[in-house]
RNA sequence: GCGCGCUUAGCUCAGUGGUAGAGCACAUCCUUCACACGGAUGGGGUCGCAGGUUCGAAACCUGCAGCGCGCACCA
């Protein structure tokens, strides 16, 4: 018996293992090699960031994939990096400046923030790439980018120019969507959608030329009413034909404004009548272009109200002087009502405030190759699984708007484009800039400065984070302009694994990226996950605090058996709801399998007897039932792993494995082979039990290897199957089955024998629990009627059962009353001295004869049906005829040993 | 409003036309020399509802309900 402990203990083994790895560079790719290619690469998480779940989930996929890739030859690239995350990364050192320092990023000036983000980046950052190491991630980590890397810029501001020279980017005035906490524009995906209840304000404006009449108006911002230019109807609205063309007075300041017709007006809602607010609403904005309607902007940058005309509501908070604005206009007697309302208010996906619409100068993007990108997933050349993604993304590229790409943020890529300085004035306030300005000279876009760089200004503003993103699949290969080995070997990638929460943000933007930059697709397959959700169903978050740490998670259950147990119940489809037992599945998963490998180890070595048995040759001619059975079962595992992995199918491929040890290989397997061991077994049994326990374990440590790494890979070398100095993850998947040389009929009448003794043990168990002697191990067994092959198995039969002794007896007459089971191996019964209750046993095969007759009616009923016979198949048939001989042996017996009992 | 998805045992989920499954939880028994992070046995489901197709439906079709998620300029 080994020393080893009874109890698996991952912590210092998964250490171990990851820094082997590490020093035999096991995860480094080889541009060079003649194997075939393999990348994929990781979705970069926020620098910053620490590790969530959802990373957990998203990453062992990865693993699984690029380790499984590696196993099946191939030269595998997973390369890893992290994301400067614009906005997320400015807010921290922001916040902590204001806490620790009381200042903000203005009091230090643009050039001390950088730095100090920098700081903190040098100081937070890669806590979330040590997470990943510890997850036992096969990440390339030679090749590990940043997207703020000197290299990387270069890329950011490369694209930025191309797509500029082409007429693709521009910059313009336009309506965005407005975080007034962290002050900058955000693009259409960073604005959440929320239901919020709300009011709907009707009032009314009085007509100037008709003093005492009014036009009522409904509306959910009243506080924005200062900004108002006009008052639109349905031109088809019969109800406001006559107003048309006339004026209306604005409450305050007080004004009068033109009644115009616009087809965007619904009739239906509130009054039919809309005021119209340009500066602070799309819609508006887009009637006020239509219409040539000035622009009153009445909120400051951090949406407090700006309108120094009307003191009572100027410089109050847009929320509160909703509700002055509202009161005013009661006291003006303007007001007619106020309902409960509940509408969706977009929210900074970021600052979590809602955002405000506002007209700013921005930089905006046309996307390239748009058909392209949507085609390739169209026709199959990007496979999306889960394949109702597609239709998302289809939906989404159908709909495209201009992306709007500058940030008023200060970390992140700042826009390559420069100002002369003595045109300043005209151009900051230029309506549009485009190619016809660059070509006039006024401005300057490039990677580098100007030459005479005092002489310009730079755009103060940076790039949406995502605009750098975009750009990942191509960008960490190979620097601008350059053919690297790597970008040649490894692009296109194979694999995308990420949330299907970014398909907009990322995804799709990087198809286009792809085939613009590189002619190519980025990737051949995505694959999406699931949502994590919590127990409730709720989104796991940090505010919710239902988020459980991952370190936590690999304290108390090891990196694999989190890996595992999050595997198993990672659907195919829609949402995962994470249950922390089933992670203490995941380590009692390792642990089972660590034990038997410690059943193994006392075994000892393998002392082939002098009959000088082959291992090769001598197996299968060796073998029982029990050993070709395991061998036939390891061999279909493999073969359903293979299809599983390739419809991405995780949950499946962690059950099967889950299952195939358990139940298969301990429960039966090595119960059923536990007899070889004992020092009474002959030394030839013992060898071929042996040999084939490795065959089996070393080939499933293979196959469990990209669930749980690290312990597979200790137990290979513990067991040797992989000798000192090499790696399991380094060995190829053999294609040959582990069995060989059986005709098909043959391993069919073996297994069968298998699956009898099996069947014929549980319904032992089953009897001697029904009679209250199951921890009895001594108990006698008859079989009367057994099968010819049953001689050279009932010790194993005995075994499995729990049973000191079968007798073999065809001439067996049993006690009144002796409890007996109908198996596949013959009438087996249980004489137990003293036991035997008449009444009981009367009952008990009262119930099972109820049982079967049921079962021959239901059958007999379906044969009966003429319709049935005539159209289904014929093997279908067949089976419930034989069922029928089936239900009509077991009655007869099961009636005469009724009437046996008197 | 449009679109997508889900609804199977107490819980988490498999099961895409042929007698309803797994794990957990539960109950009873077992500390027998791999494992109590274990073993054995058992109870538990009109497969959301209503129609339809079919010899046969948990599965296919239609409608409905509940839940979830996207998208959308109804102020």
């Amino acid at each position: 018996m080994s020393d080893l402990p009874k109890a698996y203990e991952p912590q210092a083994v998964e250490a171990k293992w990851y820094a082997a790895w590490i020093e035999g560079k096991c995860f480094e790719a080889d541009p060079a090699s003649e194997k075939p290619a393999y990348s994929i690469v990781i979705p970069p998480p926020n620098v910053t960031g620490i590790l969530h779940l959802g990373h957990v989930l998203n990453n062992t996929i990865q693993d699984i994939l690029a380790r499984r890739a590696r196993q099946e030859g191939k030269e595998v690239l997973w390369l890893p990096g992290t994301d400067h995350a614009g906005i997320a990364t400015q807010a921290k050192v922001e916040r902590e400046l204001r806490e620790k320092e009381k200042l903000t990023r203005r009091d230090l000036g643009r050039e001390e923030f950088l730095k100090r983000v920098w700081d903190f980046k040098e100081k937070h950052g890669n806590i979330i790439i040590s997470q990943l190491k510890r997850l036992g991630c096969s990440c390339d980590w030679s090749r590990e980018r940043f997207t703020m890397d000197a290299a990387y810029t270069k890329w950011v501001s490369h694209v930025f120019v191309e797509l500029f020279k082409e007429g693709m980017i521009y910059r313009g005035k336009r309506i965005v969507n407005w975080c007034p906490v962290s002050l900058t524009a955000l693009s259409d995906e960073e604005v959440i959608m929320k239901p919020q209840r709300s009011k709907l304000y009707y009032m009314k404006y009085e007509l100037t030329d008709a003093p005492g009449e009014f036009l009522e108006i409904s509306t959910t911002r009243p506080e924005t009413l200062m900004g108002d230019v006009a008052v639109a109807v349905n031109p088809k609205d019969p109800r406001f034909t006559k107003y048309v063309g006339r004026t209306v007075y604005r409450p305050f300041p007080h004004a009068p404004i033109p009644v115009i017709a616009d087809d965007h007006v619904d009739i239906e809602f509130g009054t039919g009548a809309l005021k119209i607010t340009p500066a602070h609403d799309k819609a508006d904005f887009e009637i006020g272009l239509r219409h040539n309607l000035p622009i009153i902007d009445v909120l400051t940058p951090e949406a407090f109200i700006n309108c120094p005309e009307v003191p009572d509501l100027h410089g109050l908070d847009r929320f509160v002087a909703r509700r002055k604005a509202a009161a005013k206009l009661e006291e003006m007697g303007l007001l007619i009502k106020v309902e409960e309302y509940d509408n969706n208010v977009g929210f900074s996906e970021r600052a979590g405030v809602p955002i405000e619409p506002r007209i700013s100068m921005q930089w905006f993007l046309k996307y390239p190759r748009v058909q392209e990108a949507a085609d390739a997933v169209a026709n199959g050349e990007i496979q999306i699984r889960p394949e109702r993604w597609a239709k998302t993304y289809a939906h989404w590229m159908e709909n495209l708007q201009d992306w709007c790409i500058s940030r008023q943020l200060w970390w992140g890529h700042q826009i390559p484009v420069w100002y002369r300085k003595d045109k300043l004035e005209g151009l900051k306030n230029a309506e549009s800039l485009d190619m016809a300005d660059f070509q006039s000279g006024d401005i300057h876009v490039g990677i580098e400065a100007p030459a005479d760089e005092a002489g310009w200004v730079r755009d103060e503003d940076v790039m949406d984070t995502w605009f750098s993103s975009w750009l990942w699949p191509f960008a960490t290969m190979a620097d601008v302009g350059e053919e690297t080995p790597t970008l040649k070997k490894f692009y296109p990638t194979t694999d995308l694994v990420t949330g299907p929460d970014i398909i907009f943000f990322w995804v799709a933007r990087m198809i286009m990226a792809g085939f613009r930059f590189e002619g190519e697709l980025p990737f051949k397959n995505v694959y999406f996950t699931s949502l994590i959700r919590d127990m409730k169903g709720q989104k796991m978050s940090k505010t919710l605090g239902n988020s459980p740490d991952p370190l936590d998670m690999m304290d108390q259950y090891g990196a694999d058996g989190l890996r595992f147990g999050l595997m198993r119940i990672a659907p195919t489809g829609s949402d995962l709801r994470f249950d922390e037992v089933q992670m203490e599945e995941g380590r009692n998963f390792a642990n089972k399998l660590y034990n038997a490998c410690r059943f193994r180890q006392m075994g000892g070595t393998i002392e082939f007897p002098e009959t000088d048995v082959e291992e090769d040759e001598g197996l299968v001619g060796m073998a029982n039932c029990f050993h070709i059975d395991i061998l036939a079962k390891l061999d279909e595992l493999a073969v359903d792993l293979t299809r599983a992995y390739g419809d991405y199918r995780f949950g499946e491929i962690a059950q099967r494995l889950y299952e195939f040890l358990w139940s298969e290989f301990c429960d039966k397997f090595l119960e059923a082979v536990k007899g070889d061991l004992r020092e009474t077994a002959t030394p030839e049994a013992r060898v071929v039990t042996l040999s084939v326990i490795d065959t089996v374990m070393s080939r499933f440590l293979q196959l469990l290897h990209p669930y749980m790494p690290h312990l597979t890979e200790e137990l290979s070398l513990n067991m040797g199957y992989v000798d000192a100095g090499e790696f399991l993850m380094e060995a190829e998947l053999p294609e040959q089955p582990v069995l060989a040389g059986l005709s098909a009929d043959d391993l069919a009448i073996e297994q069968n024998k298998a699956a009898a003794i099996y069947e014929t043990a549980g319904r032992l168990r089953n009897l001697k629990t029904e009679y209250h002697v199951a921890a009895r191990r001594d108990v006698k067994l008859v079989v009367k009627g057994a099968v010819a092959w049953l001689e050279e198995q009932q010790q194993v039969l005995a075994l499995l059962a729990g049973a000191g002794e079968i007798l073999l007896d065809s001439t067996y007459e049993a006690p009144k009353g002796t409890p007996v089971a109908l198996t596949p191996v013959g009438e087996i019964y249980l004489p137990l001295e003293g036991l035997i209750d008449v009444a009981a046993e009367k009952v008990r095969m009262t119930r099972e004869i109820a049982k079967f007759e049921q079962e021959l009616v239901r059958s007999e009923a379906k044969l009966a049906n003429e319709s049935f016979i005539a159209r289904a198949p014929a093997e279908v048939v067949e089976q419930e005829k034989a069922r029928i001989t089936e239900w009509r042996t077991k009655l007869a017996q099961l009636r005469e040993m009724l009437e046996g009992l008197g």
